[in-house]
DNA sequence: GAACTGGGAG
DNA sequence: CTCCCAGTTC
């Protein structure tokens, strides 16, 4: 029994829906992961969604900023839609469902994007940042016999090396300096999550998920980074069967700046 | 000899481009008059113009509203950027060419809206509409044996009953108030023009230009009005050869809420 | 660069 | 409903 999962910021979902669509049907993934919804809950375009034979909808919105969705082309229980740092703006989502006789939670991330000038002195939004990953510690990678679990997301920050085009260049830049790495990578380990994009790849490999807008010609400069993480609990990694970034996403009509990327898993 | 020429509010050229190479292609004028380009003239796009055969361009525009501007096949004099009521809005443009052995003079005017209350003491934008009606009473029809003049644009007023879908219910909207409607027509005649779209047209037969976005179904409530006008003098009207409003423009994609309107004449 | 907001205008 | 703007965010 197979199922594969999709974490894509999506950047409006209501703007992006043709977009959608055509990935939905494309790829038809299990379950579609979405950041950036820039939706309220009652505009949420679920009927779509139904058409395209995903039925099974959980969403977590606000007007105008953030907001996560996450759609299953089989039942999804929803579990909890999470606070961080005492405001509700609409960041995480976890859902449950069966699959190959397993219990997988499915957390769904949008971390803060942390503003401009990396120093939480200064910088309020770097400092809710640093505090939203400090809090991530407490999401733990639950597992036993019958369950699993996944975290997936825009978690704004690419801890390693290759993860960027110029480690050296961005060591300055928020989502690649020391201070968001090492909480990062720390935080992940804490949480006994396994980073499954970088699972099989060597670690001197450039992996990117999300390209600028403000780059001109983002496919020849290819100035990326790997901001999209697909993570899971230590039993799950027998049953990961791969994983795929739709690069070619960055060049449709009227794109999100990132792509979608989809996980395969083959459970027994 | 034969020539056409168009007038049409395009509410934003740049966005409406697609649009007028469709129109131009279709029906080929030998002159345009555009109102509400709604774009700075070193950011008209000029070049897309020249490319469809319309080499010959004058332009009164400004950042993000109003603005005129007069293209054409063959060449074209600039004559005058008028302003009305001490204020440079770009609201007009006046252009001279030669037709059949005639030199024509040809105006291209968008006039003020006038806002929601049909009343100067308290709409300050009401008060502009009818002082700017007033000084266009100085706009003549200035004609000899070699000579002609054209009028045409968005003039904002229906004087007619039957130029709104029912005279009853606009009579106090503004467009169709009888300060307007009889201040314009008083204009009209006070510069000797003739009301060509009229000329040959019963006065009980309904002409519409504009329909609101506002309305859902604009076509099947059809609740329009006249707001675009063609005017001519005297001696062109012998050479008025007929017009045709391009309703159908109205149900473009992504259309302008005014319908171009193509009038003919045939010179010797 | 490309979303969002909210206000002004039509 | 559909444009414009200026301001904000990513």
């Amino acid at each position: 029994m197979s199922f594969s999962i999709v974490t894509w910021n999506i950047n409006s979902v209501r703007l992006r829906m043709p977009l959608v669509e055509k990935f939905l049907l494309e790829k038809a993934p299990d379950v579609l992961c979405l950041q950036e919804t820039k939706c309220p809950d009652d505009l949420f375009p679920a009927k779509a969604f139904r058409k395209l034979g995903y039925e099974h909808i959980a969403i977590h919105g606000q007007k105008g900023y953030h907001g996560v969705a996450t759609v299953a082309r089989r039942p999804i229980e929803m579990v909890e839609k999470r606070r961080f740092c005492e405001i509700e703006d609409s960041r995480h989502l976890s859902v449950r469902f069966e699959a190959g006789g397993k219990q997988i939670l499915l957390h769904n991330f949008y971390v803060p994007a942390g503003g401009d000038e990396p120093d939480p002195e200064i910088n309020p939004k770097f400092r809710h940042k640093l505090d939203f990953v400090a809090e991530m510690n407490a999401v733990r990678a639950d597992h036993d016999e019958g369950s699993a679990s996944i975290l997936v997301g825009d978690l704004n920050i690419a801890p390693l090396e290759h993860d960027v085009w110029s480690h050296k260049q961005l060591l300055k830049v928020v989502s690649h300096t020391p201070v968001e790495t090492e909480n990062f990578e720390a935080m992940r380990k804490a949480g006994d999550w396994v980073d499954l994009m970088r699972l099989n790849v060597p670690h001197e490999q450039k992996i990117y998920t999300w390209w600028s807008y403000r780059a001109k010609d983002w496919e020849t400069s290819d100035r990326g980074r790997r901001l999209d993480h697909i993570w899971s609990s230590q039993n799950l990694v027998p049953s990961f069967s791969g994983y795929e970034i739709l690069r070619e996403a960055r060049g449709w009509d009227r794109p999100s700046d990132h792509v979608p990327v989809v996980a395969r898993f083959d459970l027994g």
